[in-house]
DNA sequence: TTAATATTGTGAAATAGTTCACAAGTTTGG
DNA sequence: CCAAACTTGTGAACTATTTCACAATATTAA
C-alpha cells in the first residue's frame, strides 16, 4: 500500500503493442489452466507457454495492477477475468462486414468472432447478384446504403473484405459514418484519421515474411 | 568505397522482424511509384506511405546494402527488384494446404498466393466427404497420406487451416516430413523445432487487440 | 565554375523494451 | 514458531530499435 505508482483504474498510458499481444497469449494460456482445474499459476507457468521469461509476464501484468500473491502466484480464474476486462472481452460489439467474396464469406462463418463478442449484424456488397442473398441468416445489403445503415445499427467495428482497389473508398465512407474501429483484410495500405483504430490482416505481408525466412534460412530467426 | 562494413551478399545477420515487415511496405510503395512512372524516389517519399521517418527507411535499406545515390534518391525499378530478391519474391514455392473448411477454401482462391510465388500444389482434409473433390482444379487428398506426399512433391511450405484441436498433430507430421516453413491459421499456439519457421495469422488475437483499442480509446496509440 | 539545394549513408544520441536481481511477503514442513 | 522454499512486484541494468545530425555526394541554375 506504500506505492501509489500503478493505479489499475486509471487510463492506461503507455502499453506497447507487444504487451497487448502477449496479454492475448496469457488469456489463452489461462483458459487452458482453468480447464485443467489449476487454482493458481506462477509467472513461470505462464511464460512456458509462449517463449517468454517470467519477468516479462510479471512486468506486463504490472502495467495494469498487481494481481498476484507473493509466494503463491496468480489466481487463475480471477486473473483470466481481469485480463478479459482489460482486453474488453467482457462485452459485445456490433460488427458490419463489407465484401462478401471468398474472404468475406469465410469470415461470416468464423466462430472466433462471436466467441470474442464480435457479432456480425450487417453484410454489404456492391454485386447485384449477391445483394439480398443470405449468409448464415444475415441478408446482404447494397453498399450504397452503407453510411446510413452503419449509423442506424450503431456499428462499432467494420470488417473490410473488399478488393484492394475499393478499400480506401469504402474506408472513407466508414469513417464518415463515425465508426472508430476497422479490421482490414484488403491487401493494401489504407489511411484513417488518428482517432480511428485500424488493424490489418495482410496475408501478402505474412507471405513475404515467410518467403524472407525461407531465403534467409538460419541466418535470422 | 572506404567502408567495408556492409556486404550485401553476406548472410544477413541481424535484421529485426519490424525491418522485414517494413521491407514489404516499401515493396508495395515502390510498385505504386513504378505504376506512376517515377524513375527515382527519396527516403522521404517512401516514408510518407507508412507512418515512418525517412531515417528509418534509409537505416532499413542500409542493412542490405546501399542502393541509393546521394542527392538523387533510389532508382524505383532497381530498388524494387533488389527488395524482391531480399524477400525471396523472385522465385516460387511449392505449397500444400491442410484443411479445406471455410478458411481453407477461401485461401485456395486467394489470388495473393500465386502472385507472391506461392503455388498451392496439394490439398488435404480428413473428411471423407471432401476427399477426392476438387477445389480450383486441385484434388483433395486424405490427410493420412500427408507425409509421403509432402516429400514426393518437394513441398516447401504448408498452410494449416485446420481446427485448433488438430493443429499440433498435423504440425508434427509436417515437421517429420522435413518441411521447414509453416503458415498457421488455426487459432492456437503450436510448437515447432528451432529450424522450422512458423508464422501465424491469429484472428482471435487481432480481434482481442482491436477490442483492447476500443476499450482504451484514446489512451494508447 | 560556383552557389544553392537535395538526399544518402551512418555513427552517435535518444528512446523503448527486456531481463536481472532482490526486498517483501506467503506457504509448507517440521 | 522457525526455517526453507516459493514467488511477486519493481527499480536498475542491459539490449534493441529509432531518431538525430551531419559529412559526402549529386544535381540544377546562373
Amino acid at each position: 500500500m506504500r506505492s501509489k505508482k500503478s493505479d489499475p483504474r486509471s487510463p492506461v498510458s503507455k502499453v506497447s503493442e507487444s504487451t497487448v499481444r502477449r496479454l492475448s497469449l496469457y488469456y489463452r494460456s489461462l483458459s487452458g489452466f482453468e480447464r485443467e482445474r489449476y487454482k493458481t499459476v506462477s509467472s513461470k507457468d505462464l511464460a512456458k507457454e509462449g517463449k517468454l521469461t517470467p519477468a516479462q509476464v510479471r512486468k506486463d501484468l504490472s502495467f495494469f495492477g498487481s494481481f498476484g500473491t507473493r509466494g503463491l502466484g496468480y489466481p487463475v480464474k480471477e486473473l483470466k477475468e481481469k485480463i478479459a476486462r482489460i482486453l474488453g472481452l467482457n462485452r459485445t460489439w456490433n460488427v458490419a462486414l463489407v465484401g462478401v467474396g471468398n474472404v468475406g464469406s469465410a469470415l461470416v462463418s468464423y466462430k472466433e468472432f462471436p466467441k470474442q463478442g464480435f457479432n456480425i449484424k450487417l453484410l454489404f456488397d456492391n454485386d447485384q447478384r449477391k445483394i439480398n442473398k443470405h449468409h448464415k441468416g444475415t441478408r446482404v445489403s447494397d453498399v450504397k446504403d452503407l453510411v446510413p445503415k452503419l449509423k442506424e445499427h450503431k456499428i462499432d467495428v467494420v470488417i473490410l473484405a473488399v478488393p484492394a482497389s475499393a478499400a480506401q473508398t469504402v474506408t472513407d465512407d466508414v469513417v464518415s459514418a463515425g465508426v472508430k474501429s476497422i479490421l482490414n483484410f484488403a491487401p493494401t495500405h489504407i489511411k484513417v484519421p488518428d482517432d480511428v483504430t485500424l488493424r490489418s490482416v495482410n496475408m501478402a505481408m505474412e507471405l513475404e515474411h515467410l518467403s524472407f525466412s525461407l531465403v534467409n534460412k538460419g541466418s535470422v530467426e
